[in-house]
DNA sequence: CCGAGCTAGTTCAATGTTCAAGAATTGGCC
DNA sequence: GGCCAATTCTTGAACATTGAACTAGCTCGG
């Protein structure tokens, strides 16, 4: 009989062959309460980022990789595998970012393939006058909230979820490589 | 001077007035591992789910719902609020399924401006396809890696976040009833 | 029973994301 | 050098999401 379907069900029974081990009803709360906070985190970082700097927490986040490089530049292809996207995404949000005079692509100089994402002067005033807002709502769902000891907890649980989807620092076939 | 911009910063001095309080190292390490881990794994299901069940992980979700539903349906903004989207993504959400034949809409027999979403024994089969390599997925990305008292762990954190997002289970004016 | 305000759901336009295909360049190998 | 495969990045079309505006129906106080 099916209990909670389809995260769990025969649970008293062997696994079949074929049959994948379902969730445990812990596992099962466990996993919707994940899905359920990074789906609303996620959310309000979204619209407090939209409303605040006019742009999406993704583009946010790639105008901190920038600001942190050195001479504030990155090639497309190293911004990408940082912030986890395909370059495909890079390149509509880079064009985004650069109608809006945050961003500006450069040649780069030794390799003519490929290009260089500069955050400009403006891109960094942007990003200066949105961070505080940004680092107190992150602080206000997350780190306010959590005991030192699930703070580190929550560092080592997601370094190795991390780890399974992208065995160690390989940058191998992977897909934002597509 | 900025250490590592723009998350900590005059970590050594009190905070000015109007200066949030910059995350510590260790909590910016934490919370990038926690972006790296959300943002990887969500896009690992989102293709093994487009590529499995041709659709992506919200939609298999709303189906989820759907199926636990008692009579297989639910009027959309119970729905809605379930997976926590908006109701506008929703309708979206909703009229692709329905293409497909996976859902079918109907009129809700007391409220006259309500619509029930039925799962059909299409998508119900669609589901039951889909679900073994979901859970093996999940089983393989998460609880095969953590022990039991870091799942445990896991849950209580998420349970935290989620709860500072949507104060208890009050469903008063939230974003994705807008 | 009537009108103001609320609720349910949809629609439109703007924006963002994905996937597959393509153009340019590089690098290894003979 | 010259060829083939791999790398870099872009493009375009299809699809998904957002936010605001909109229609229709409900509700409740008077």
């Amino acid at each position: 009989m099916f209990k909670n379907w389809p995260y769990d069900r025969c649970m008293t029974t062997a696994p079949n062959p074929g049959e994948p081990r379902w969730l445990t009803a812990e596992e099962q709360a466990v996993w919707r309460s994940y899905l359920h906070a990074t789906t609303l985190l996620e959310d309000s970082l979204d619209r407090q980022l939209q409303r605040d700097a006019g742009m999406p927490h993704v583009y946010y986040g790639l105008l901190v990789k920038l600001a942190e490089a050195p001479r504030r530049r990155l090639r497309m292809t190293e911004l990408a595998k940082d912030a986890k996207i395909t370059r495909s995404r890079l390149s509509h949000a880079i064009a985004r970012l650069e109608k809006n005079g945050w961003v500006r692509r450069e040649d780069c100089p030794n390799d003519r393939r490929g290009q260089n994402a500069c955050l400009t002067d403006r891109g960094f005033e942007v990003l200066k006058k949105a961070a505080p807002g940004h680092v107190t709502a992150v602080r206000q769902a997350v780190f306010d909230r959590l005991s030192p000891e699930q703070v580190r907890q929550l560092g080592e649980i997601t370094r190795i979820m991390a780890e399974s989807l992208q065995p160690d620092g390989t940058d191998a076939d992977l897909p934002w490589l597509r």
